[in-house]
DNA sequence: AAAACCACCAACCGCCCCTGG
DNA sequence: CCCAGGGGCGGTTGGTGGTTT
């Protein structure tokens, strides 16, 4: 193949940075500033190419970078932003201080889109998986329950579908006033972990009388609280309930298959893994109503 | 204890788009 | 309009450290 020399032909160099030339880059451009990148590593006296620099840069060397694991609540603005913006890691990025597009897609494609799949979120659309072959989390259910019929099938496809619904934890909150708060809308989405949100879960809501009133919060500061799809959440959720205890119960595969979870916290869609299935066991899950929920 | 395997992540590559001259 | 440079993105690689066999 012929063409424009490689990095190593021309002896520049490639691969992990020494702190040396860390050293380097950092000193040129806290006294000069970047400039041209291309221009940069001779200038700052680099055997490195100037992409080289600018992604050591702006990925690893820049004094604002933070370092560390993903909060709870940069996580789940990631979902959301990822959710409204596709695979824009620079804008998503724009929203975390700190955390660079590169550092939000390696954390993306190693950790959050695993976590989606194994919650039965199509990582790309978003949406529940509707394909039974690709419903991991459902054949895990179905291996669980021993299901065997068409409907423990359906419930265990309804119930993933509840699972998901919480999952994607919405902006679900009612206030005194019942008309949907900002703050307990930020709560929801930034602050609490969605184990938290699952304890105040209603089952035995209403259905909305007429659309909520949402005018103040129809698009959060980033734009990626679209009170719609609350609302539309909000009707699923009831329609999944109504179906899902229209249903008859499910029926343990075994025995051992009636422990009843007696706490479900943080990790709450593991625990509801790992515990052997019984009624009672999503009875618990399903019947936490909190006092006073309704809409209109 | 050693080899094999796996997960993670920094870094790279090639391509594309945008912008300014 | 064309071109060059800068920057963004998807996909991938390779090193490292932890875990399993």
């Amino acid at each position: 193949m012929s063409g424009s020399p490689t990095a190593e032909e021309n002896g520049i160099k490639k691969g992990p940075w020494t702190p040396e030339e860390d050293r380097k880059l950092v000193d040129y451009i806290e006294k000069h500033g970047h400039g041209s990148w291309r221009a940069l590593p001779k200038l700052a006296g680099l055997n490195r190419c100037g992409k080289s620099c600018r992604l050591r840069w702006t990925n690893y060397l820049r004094p604002d970078i933070k370092r560390g694991n993903f909060s709870d609540q940069e996580e789940q603005i990631i979902i959301n932003l990822h959710a409204s913006l596709g695979n824009k890691w620079s804008i998503i990025a724009s929203h975390l201080p700190g955390r660079t597009d590169n550092e939000i897609k390696n954390f993306w494609n190693t950790h959050l889109k695993k976590k989606l799949l194994q919650m039965g979120i199509d990582p790309v659309t978003h949406m529940p998986i509707t394909d039974h072959h690709h419903l991991t989390t459902l054949s895990n259910l179905h291996h669980l329950l021993s299901l065997n019929d068409a409907t423990q099938l359906a419930k265990a496809q309804l119930l993933q579908n509840l699972l998901q619904l919480l999952a994607s934890q919405s902006s679900l909150s009612i206030s005194n006033n019942n008309v949907f708060n900002t703050q307990q809308i930020l709560d929801l989405n930034y602050n609490l972990p969605i184990g938290s949100f699952l304890q105040n879960i209603p089952i035995n809501i209403e259905p909305p009388q007429e659309p909520l009133s949402c005018d103040d919060y129809t698009v959060g500061t980033d734009g990626v609280l679209g009170f719609q799809n609350d609302t539309d959440r909000l009707k699923t959720f009831y329609d999944m309930n109504q179906r899902l205890n229209s249903l008859p119960n499910l029926i343990p595969a075994s025995p051992e298959c009636s422990k009843i979870p007696t706490n479900i916290e943080n990790n709450w869609e593991e625990d509801l893994m790992d515990v052997e299935a019984s009624d009672s066991s999503w009875k618990h899950v399903i019947d936490q109503t909190p006092p006073s929920w309704t809409v209109s």
